[in-house]
DNA sequence: CATTAGTTGGTTTTACTCAACCAACCATAT
DNA sequence: ATATGGTTGGTTGAGTAAAACCAACTAATG
């Protein structure tokens, strides 16, 4: 797996992905650092923590599902789901509603409030992007789409 | 700050940022997902928080610094970083040493074991970003690590 | 009856905060 | 020159909340 062939034919693409590597430590210490996401929630009027927030964001990207099934795709425990779960249906964010194919289990599914406030989360972190992108040419902010786009599939496509 | 004139000239330009953003949502939660974070550990056969780390590696780019400075950086109280501080000092990865110009206050430096560590935890997430590049075109992977690189800048330019 | 979906209880570690404290620094007023 | 008072560097302690685990439970499947 790690010995296919023309790996050391292209010595130059290893040193830009340890570049790409490099970047995205300091952009991943940026956005999960706690400064930022207080500034985020503040910003967007709401107050949820990191794990509340990822599981909305999973409940809402992949319908209604099984809290075990995303458990198993974020590879946790399911009791790690429990009390998150617990939280945003407190607040309206999500709802359960009977699995008609098996009756112990539940399809979790994002309300209309929560697609709010998704939609706010989201608005307030891409507010944050773009003012450090405010100074760009635009082909350069093409470009950039372009290849973390290319890149976010490929993580999607691993997991 | 937000009227500055040439903001609606262009749309497409946020809307670029806008998939930008949302890029950086899968890359960020994949880099930060306990998953992810387990297996990096694993591959580099360290072991250690996420907060370790992220103090370690702020001590090796700020040099020999204070950690209050260090505090002040990341936007934390100083005694968020007290406990830390103590783990990698017991296991010898930075060190401190009085302040010439305060006896009050100490320089915290990474020592060659706190070097070692970084790098070996730096090169197993430096892999695991390879692996997600290695059917790229070596271009795409120059111009995603331009990109990204300039990106980066923009963040410590701003924080 | 064995297995599965999900919750609960108990435990651990981390990551924060704030308030209190000590020691050293610094300025100023005697 | 020295004593005083306010500030700063860092740790400690108490407290909260998050994030993870495991083991045990229930209810429903098959």
């Amino acid at each position: 797996m790690d010995d296919a062939p023309g790996r050391e034919d292209r010595p130059g693409q290893r040193e830009a992905a340890d570049r790409v590597a490099a970047a995205l430590a300091t952009v991943g210490n940026w956005m999960f650092a706690p400064a930022t996401r207080r500034r985020i929630m503040a910003s967007s009027g709401l107050e949820m923590s990191l794990g509340d927030y990822t599981l909305l964001a999973q409940v809402s990207l992949h319908g209604p599902v099984r809290l075990s099934v995303l458990a198993g795709l974020m590879e946790v425990d399911k009791s790690t789901l429990s009390p998150p779960a617990k939280r945003l249906e407190s607040r309206g964010f999500i709802e359960r509603h009977p699995d008609p194919a098996d009756a112990r289990a539940q399809l979790v599914s994002v309300t209309r409030e929560g697609r709010l406030a998704i939609r706010e989360l989201w608005k307030a972190r891409a507010d944050a992007v773009a003012a450090l992108l405010s100074g760009w040419e635009s082909s350069d902010v093409e470009h950039l789409a372009e290849g973390l786009g290319a890149f976010a599939e490929a993580i999607k496509k691993n997991s």
